[in-house]
RNA sequence: GGGGACGUAGUUCAGCUGGUUAGAACGCAUGCCUGUCACGCAUGAGGUCGCGGGUUCGAGUCCCGUCGUCCCCGCCA
């Protein structure tokens, strides 16, 4: 079939344009057919573009030959179309359409490109394998949600630019090709042809860079910027991924914070989301305590408390102490069924005793008081503040050892903690308590500055190695390692982690006691970082950022629980690009070239 | 590395305790149709049931293995 040229015809509107007030117009579109109705003598296509639908009409009487076009026309055809705007007659106004008041006749249309029948229909709604839309993902990003996701980040990537410009922030670019830095994630390597043995690193973020731009006098710097871990996949995790990575000198925190804030005020703009500075600062131990996690989403209540059991009971029922005690305010009447349901799930997630009580009006409802005792039962319930109508939930840890004297261990009581967080979010989902469209933001501060790894029998830092830790913890930092609080902080939005950040340290001889206490011997920190340590030598000003998560804020402005819904070409959960199925083999010349050889498994 | 779910037509799915020729809807093709907008009507094409092995007279269905996709745990300073 003949197609035929564009020409110098360019488009004049864009096929959501058109409304009643352009009723006699000559217009030129340009778009891909959605759909055709033929009756026959009469044609309608709806041509689409990102934009919209406008409906064009074909009638012979108007231009046979425009009509004879129009009858070999296919969904996902590209067409050009020249005709005049005219008003529909009322009956036939599409009240779904934005430009349902008007259709275009058709003169002439022009057959610009043919199309294989799509492996999908290109609608919203259409409910697709995604392994089907990401092996065809350039129909898939034709999708109107895909167009309006994407160009939503591309939006807000330009308001946080402007934002941060505006408060003297300098985005500059850092190497993509660099040195592997070991300790945290795995490195994506690239061999080096001019040095065979050889690899450069990409950047599992630019950490040392930007704080080597502030010993540099940038001040303040920041950058949209592509990160790469060489990690296993989830809904939240790429293998590359990209961060609003920011750093200033002379901080102070509220200073970034209010800067970060505001950011955010400004995205959330884009979706009409009204947000309410400042943002809640919540201590990580409270977060742990109350929440059970350091990323709460809080959007609802359910505190959990953790209260003491009496010694004696302790005894009976062999249970460390303290527990943890949660109260849900008017569902003393929770069916067993869902009782049943969060105690596996309190199982699961690692706490393994679980109890609860219903508090009625003048009594108590609770398996526990046949082995406590109403008096013991009643006690934990008063601890949890519960009043007639609710129910409470007990959670703790069992211990093997015996006596009145149960203590929990930190690392147990974290355990306990993770697992309360648990049970929250599942009461709050078995209740119906998350609501979409609400914003709940908080920074999580105070993180402890270390963390015992049990398994290599070290700690190692909570955040990185290049975290401060609070000024006035400088003298325990040897001493009380453990009780050690970093200067750290997290931004968490409805239960996601969307940033994190710290104030660096600025001063060697610091820098070399964290290097210490986490295990660090001179010799593998000078072979890592000997760059940076010797940048700290020459006058490295206080410095502290923070670094974003922008494909979890933009999918979370998008209402997508995954970020490959906001990213053009995302890879699977193995780390394959299924459009043009990478990772591949190369050819033996390209690994000669390199000085690799592959070892077969 | 571990756990769970899924894999049947181009797409989304159904297919019972194993039984003759594997179905539906949408899509696609052809024809008819001058006011449709999820157009309608008629006719039709389209399947190595992910792959390999096993059990059985007989496997889409049962068993073992394997591959792929998704979710979770581990991991992600």
């Amino acid at each position: 079939m003949p197609f035929d040229l564009l020409g110098d015809r360019q488009r004049t509107h864009t096929c959501g344009e058109l409304r009643k007030s352009h009723a006699g117009a000559r217009v030129f579109l340009a778009g891909w057919v959605a759909r055709r109705r033929d009756l026959g003598n009469l044609i309608f296509i709806d041509l689409r573009d990102h934009t919209g639908i406008t409906q064009v009409v074909c009638r012979p009487e108007m231009s046979a030959t425009a009509h004879a076009r129009a009858e070999e026309v296919r969904p996902e055809y590209v067409l050009g179309v020249e005709g005049e705007v005219v008003l529909r007659a009322p009956e036939t106004v599409n009240r779904q359409l934005a430009t349902g008041e008007v259709e275009v006749v058709a003169h002439t249309i022009l057959l610009l490109n043919e199309a294989k029948t799509p492996p999908f229909p290109i609608e919203d709604d259409s409910k697709t394998a995604e392994e089907t839309r990401l092996r065809y993902r350039y129909l898939d990003l034709r999708r109107s949600r895909m167009q309006h996701h994407l160009r939503l980040r591309h939006r807000a990537a330009w308001v946080a630019r402007q934002h941060l410009s505006a408060h003297g922030f300098v985005e500059i670019e850092t190497p993509f090709l660099t040195r592997s830095t070991p300790e945290g994630a795995r490195d994506y390597l690239v061999p080096s042809r001019l040095h065979p043995g050889h690899f450069y690193a990409l950047p599992q973020s630019p950490q040392l860079f930007k704080q080597i731009l502030m010993i540099s006098g940038f001040d303040r710097y920041f950058q949209i910027v592509r990160c790469f871990r060489d990690e296993d996949f989830r809904a939240d995790r790429q293998a590359e991924f990209t961060q609003v990575d920011i750093e200033m000198a002379f901080p102070q925190r509220e200073v970034l914070f209010d800067i970060i804030e505001r950011l955010m005020e400004q995205l959330f703009a884009l979706i009409g989301a009204p947000i309410a500075r400042p943002f809640q600062r919540l201590p990580y131990h409270e977060a742990m305590e109350k929440y059970g996690s350091d990323k709460p989403h809080l959007g609802f209540g359910l505190e959990w408390k953790r209260v003491s059991l009496p010694p004696e009971a302790q005894f009976k029922i062999q249970v460390a102490d303290p527990i943890k005690a949660l109260r849900v305010p008017g569902w003393s009447e929770a069916p067993r069924s869902q009782l049943d349901k969060l105690q596996e799930v309190a199982k699961s997630a690692g706490a393994d005793w679980f109890g609860y009580a219903r508090v009625l009006a003048g009594q108590l409802e609770s398996p526990l008081s046949k082995v406590l005792g109403d008096e013991a039962v009643g006690a934990l319930t008063s601890a949890a503040e519960a009043a007639p109508g609710d129910l409470v939930l007990l959670l703790g840890l069992k211990t093997a050892s015996s006596g009145p004297a149960f203590g929990l261990p930190v690392h147990l009581a974290r355990h306990l903690d993770e697992a309360s967080g648990e049970v929250r979010l599942e009461v709050a989902r078995r209740l119906n308590l998350i609501r979409p469209g609400t914003w709940n933001f908080a920074w999580v501060v105070d993180f402890p500055m270390f963390e015992f790894n049990q398994k290599e029998g070290r700690y190692q830092p909570m955040h990185h190695p290049f975290t401060s830790p609070r000024e006035e913890d400088l003298d325990r930092l040897e001493s009380d390692t453990a009780g050690v609080r970093a200067r750290a902080y997290d931004l968490v939005l409805n239960g996601s982690e969307i940033g994190g950040g710290s104030i660096r340290i600025h001063r060697p001889d610091i820098q070399h006691r964290i290097f210490k206490i986490i295990g660090l011997t001179e010799e593998k920190a000078r072979e890592r970082f000997g760059f940076f340590l010797d940048a700290l030598e020459y006058g490295a000003p206080p410095h502290g950022g923070i670094a974003l998560g922008w494909d979890r804020i933009i999918a979370l402005m998008c209402g997508e629980t995954n970020i490959r819904e906001v990213i053009a070409f995302p890879k699977t959960a193995s780390g394959v690009d299924l459009m043009c199925d990478a990772p591949s083999a190369v050819e033996p010349e390209q690994l000669e070239e390199l000085g690799l050889e592959i070892r077969r498994q």
